[in-house]
DNA sequence: GTCCATGTTCTTTA
DNA sequence: CTAAAGAACATGGA
């Protein structure tokens, strides 16, 4: 559930929730194959700390306490992490419970278990991920698409490539710059390649000023659904008229994952 | 039973 | 060697 919008929408509402001394008093329900690196004594590094900042990186959701040590959260496709009052009824698939004075505890919830508790230490740590969508120069991206001849889909969703990106955002930002997703990503032309980056700003900014996209399984901190789900213009709406022209929006496989556009408006051409 | 799912990483193939 | 394609991971819903 989570790409970029729904990454910062739980960074956000975490944030406001944890005004001033959130200081962590217990750590409980540690999930041992979630955790990076294996073995890591977590709940001993988090005990008696204070979280001082919520930050975002990629999709992963980074904790600074006060001794200047980070860890990150990520949420894989089924993570929810929230606040809920200590007495609160302990769902199936909670993997990491922390506990903070007054009362409240961080939670994470995680199914499928494709999410990852990692701890960072206090040094840079960006592991090889590409630039952040919302910062990146025009230039910039064009010359990375310029290193790889996937499809530009595929391209999209590889982190080291830009990060933050997933299977939402990358079919609704190709629809918005009207660009077919098989296109070889080293064939768009710069104009094109510049005009996908704007593309991929107005995109993400939209979600994210509409609390991201639920489908299924997404919550911010505060357990409330995102709102963008209902602006999808090709995501799974594969069979429905496009927006803009009435053709109905077709849904192909591109690198394993279903990839959905319309085939008037992302005709292929430069 | 089948297929599919908001993601990443390891393995295999070219 | 590198780049790209595929499989694997674990669980639940339609």
């Amino acid at each position: 559930m989570p790409e970029l919008p729904e990454v910062q929408t739980v960074v956000n509402t975490l944030n406001a929730l944890l005004v001033s001394p959130a200081r962590i008093h217990r750590v409980d329900h540690v999930r041992a194959d979630m955790l990076k690196p294996a073995g890591c004594d977590l709940a001993g590094f988090l005990r008696g700390r204070a979280i001082v900042d919520v930050s975002r990186r990629g999709k992963r959701i980074i904790f600074r306490f006060d001794d200047s040590n980070r860890i990150y959260i990520h949420l894989g496709m089924t993570g929810r992490l929230t606040i809920e009052p200590r007495r609160a009824p302990v769902r199936a698939h909670t993997h990491l419970i922390v506990s903070l004075s007054g009362g409240r505890q961080i939670r994470l919830v995680d199914p499928r278990r494709f999410g990852a508790i990692a701890w960072m230490g206090p040094g840079p740590d960006d592991g090889a991920m590409g630039p952040e969508p919302m910062d990146i120069r025009p230039a910039d991206f064009v010359t990375r698409l310029q290193s790889t001849r996937r499809a530009i889909k595929t391209a999209l969703l590889d982190q080291r490539l830009i990060a933050g990106i997933g299977n939402i955002y990358a079919d609704e930002a190709l629809f918005a710059a009207r660009v077919p997703p098989t296109v070889p990503a080293r064939d768009l032309s710069r104009d094109r390649a510049a005009k996908l980056c704007a593309a991929i700003k107005r995109v993400l900014r939209r979600a994210i000023d509409h609390r991201g996209s639920t489908l299924r399984d997404y919550i911010d901190a505060n357990g409330q659904r995102g709102g963008f789900q209902a602006l999808h213009r090709v995501y799974d709406r594969q069979g429905q008229p496009c927006p803009r022209c009435q053709t109905p929006i077709a849904r192909i496989v591109l690198g394993g994952r279903s990839t959905h556009f319309c085939p008037q408006c992302q005709a292929t051409k430069g």
